[in-house]
Formats: C-alpha cells, sequence, structure tokens
DNA sequence: GTATGTGAAACCGTTCACAGCA
DNA sequence: TGCTGTGAACGGTTTCACATAC
C-alpha cells in the first residue's frame, strides 16, 4: 500500500473495469470472488488487479477471495463513483444532443444539468429537459448550478475556446470529444474521447492485417 | 527501419496525430517542419517521432526536416487512410444517430453506407440518407455493399451479439462504443471507445485532487 | 489448502546522446 | 552547421513467485 505517490492512469481506468464486472455480480448475486476469476472476466493477469488495488489499500480475504459488495463499494469510493456529479454540456450538435440523453450517464451518477451553445437557433430549446444556454450565460449558470465538469461536443477549431470559457467559469474537470489537443492551466484535467483516432488505428490493423 | 515486428498501438495512434497537425501545416502552406516542431505541436518529444517514423522507413532529411505533404501522404498510407473506409452500424439510438450525421467521418473518408437496428419502428426510415435495415438484413447488405468496418452503438446487453452478427457476415474490424469487452475470433480486431470510462478517470482525479 | 499481498525479475516504451549525412 | 536515424540508458508497468494469512 503505496498511497497516492504516482499511480499511473492506466491502473485507475482498470478500476472502473473492475467495477463494471463487480457489479454485474453484484447482480448476479454472487458474494465472492478471486482476482483470477474476476481477472478472467476483464481479460487481464491476475496479480495486476492485486497490485492496482494495492496502491490503495487492502481489501481482500487470503485464501478466500474479495467480497464482491464490499470491494465494488471501495473502488467506487476511490473514483469518486460514490456521488453524483454535476455536468455542463458545451456545443449541443448531433453528438452533443446525443450525450443529453445518453441514459447510462445519468444511471452512473453524471447528470448534464445545463447546455451552452452559440447558435441562436438553439438558444432556448430544450434537450431531454434541459434548456440550452447562449454561451455567454456559461459562467453564471456553472456557478449557479455548481457544475463541476464540462464536456465539449462543439467543433474542433472552437474547442479551444470553450475549454477557455469553461476554465474561466472555474471548472476544474472537462471531458473532450474534439479531436484537438487542449492548452489549459496545471490545475485543470481533461480526458479526451477521440474516435477518429481509434478508427484511424482500426484502420491500420485491417491494412496491414496482422490479425488480432 | 524494423517493419511490422512488433509495433506498439500507442505509436501509431500517436501517427494519426501527427497526421492531424501535418494537415494543418499543410493548410497553412508549410512546407518543411522538424522532428522538434511538430513535436511542440503534438506535445510529444522530438525522439518520439523520430522513432516512430523509423518503424515504417525513413521519411527526413537530415540537416532539414520533413516535407509536410510527403510526410503526411506516407503516414496516411501507413495507416490505411488513403482510402475509403465503408462503415455499417448497428444501433440507431441517440448515439448512432449522431454517428451517423457525424461529418467529420465522411470528411475523412470514413462513409456509413448502412444502419442497422431491431426495433421494427425505426426500419425503413433513414437518417442523414442512409436506409435503417432491420439486424435479419445484415449479412446480405454487408456482402452487398460492401462494408468493411462495424460500429457498435447498441445497449451494452445487445453488444456482444451485435459483434456476433457483424462477425458471422464477414466483418474484421469493429470500433465498439458499448462499455463491454468483446469476445471474438482471433482474427478480428475491435477498438473500443469508452466514455464512461474517461469520466471515472476524470472524477478519480477531480476527487484525489493530485491537479493535472 | 487456498488466495492474497508484495519484493524481485522481466518486459516494454521513452528519452538521451551521438554518429551519420545533407 | 543542423537535423535525422538509432544504439544504449533509463524509467515505469506487468508478470512471476513466494511468503503470509485465513
Amino acid at each position: 500500500m503505496l498511497d497516492s505517490l504516482k499511480i499511473p492512469t492506466i491502473a485507475i481506468s482498470r478500476l472502473s473495469v473492475y467495477a463494471r464486472h463487480l457489479a454485474l455480480l453484484e447482480g448476479n448475486g454472487e458474494e465472492v470472488i478471486s482476482s483470477g476469476g474476476l481477472a478472467d472476466m476483464c481479460g487481464v493477469n491476475p496479480a495486476q488487479i492485486r497490485k492496482d488495488l494495492a496502491y490503495f489499500g487492502e481489501f481482500g480475504v487470503r485464501g478466500v477471495g474479495y467480497y464482491v459488495k464490499e470491494l465494488l463499494f471501495e473502488i467506487r469510493k476511490i473514483l469518486g463513483a460514490d456521488k453524483e456529479w454535476r455536468l455542463g454540456l458545451v456545443g449541443v450538435g448531433n453528438l452533443g444532443s446525443a450525450l443529453l440523453r445518453h441514459a447510462p450517464f445519468s444511471d452512473r451518477g453524471y447528470i448534464f444539468v445545463a447546455a451552452f451553445d452559440k447558435k441562436p437557433g438553439r438558444i432556448g430549446k430544450k434537450v431531454n429537459g434541459i434548456p440550452i444556454e447562449p454561451l455567454e450565460a456559461m459562467n453564471h449558470v456553472i456557478q449557479e448550478k455548481g457544475i463541476e465538469i464540462g464536456v465539449i461536443a462543439v467543433k474542433p477549431d472552437l474547442a479551444q475556446s470553450a475549454a477557455d470559457m469553461l476554465v474561466r467559469a472555474g471548472i476544474a474537470g472537462i471531458l473532450n470529444f474534439a479531436p484537438v489537443q487542449i492548452q489549459r492551466p496545471s490545475h485543470v484535467c481533461i480526458e479526451n474521447v477521440d474516435f477518429s483516432l481509434k478508427l484511424d488505428v482500426l484502420c491500420y490493423r485491417l491494412t496491414s492485417d496482422v490479425g488480432r
């Protein structure tokens, strides 16, 4: 147990995967799982799971395994997934609208409470019950509604200025769907979702067909 | 130059990023760029760029740098992005519809030519000019339209069977938006786009606020 | 006996530093 | 001189193997 002295991001994303599978096990009424059993489900090495967990504590019972409910609870606590997160969307186009309606988000405690767009024609309309506000309202709305995470779904050329506005409004966490590198102050966290890049990788594999 | 003897996936995704920035440079009329200059734009180490390129050949001129147009052309060739790719979508819900309308895909040579859904109410309708077909038509349509890549945008519990159907229809490349591990024969390539996972990582960072 | 927690080894990707070449 | 291409050094993650605990 080393606590937060350099925990690799990839270990965190694995925790998210473990949580997903633990939730399935819990739904099936399973009470106990071994690192080997969970590893098979997640497609990783058992030692990997034990090492990942060891960053944060000792959650298992030797000779037995892990109690599903308990481990799931602990991982959710580690990830910060044991609370509701309030999201604000910038860019209510095709993708943005789909995100506002994306049920799995709210199911998991990620709630969109505001949306912003620059097109006058969109202002005032509602998507999935969420009113679309003008960009100028961002500062005020983000403060008022206690928004903690900004989601960027604008076109690439507007992504940087959208990020700048979010940062100016006090946002410290951004989920960015635009295929651009966003510049930001060091206290702001960004995660990128870049599906053009994934498509490129896929096509590379298909082209150089080495299988896999 | 080692050719395809173990090229890490992460190197491939960096090539995609390099291509993006080279396209910008080309648009600005720049003719030559050094690994250092490109590295600054992409936020990586110059040696990294040279190493990544060295997997595939020698594309630069010592003492000069890389010719923008030429390098872009070569990287596109490596990635297989120098041709059109025909995509088929499974699951025309919120996200699926957004993907069908996603302009940046077609701009880059990724063309949706078919869409499939299980809901009878959706069959026969068109989204962005693409008719929605029943799942049963998948085999036939995929053959007929020469679809090479399947895009999965169904709910998690249906993702595996969607993948199975695609594979049975002869698809070898899948872009999966469902937050599940898909099982598949070893000749089938899958890339996952998992934004719940990215949100979890972001929330971890915000929770354990180590900045960054 | 069985499965965890963990130091040590193996592996892999990144960065350095410099030789090679325009 | 300047920048690429690359072997060698470095750093970090994964896997092994076993002591430890139930």
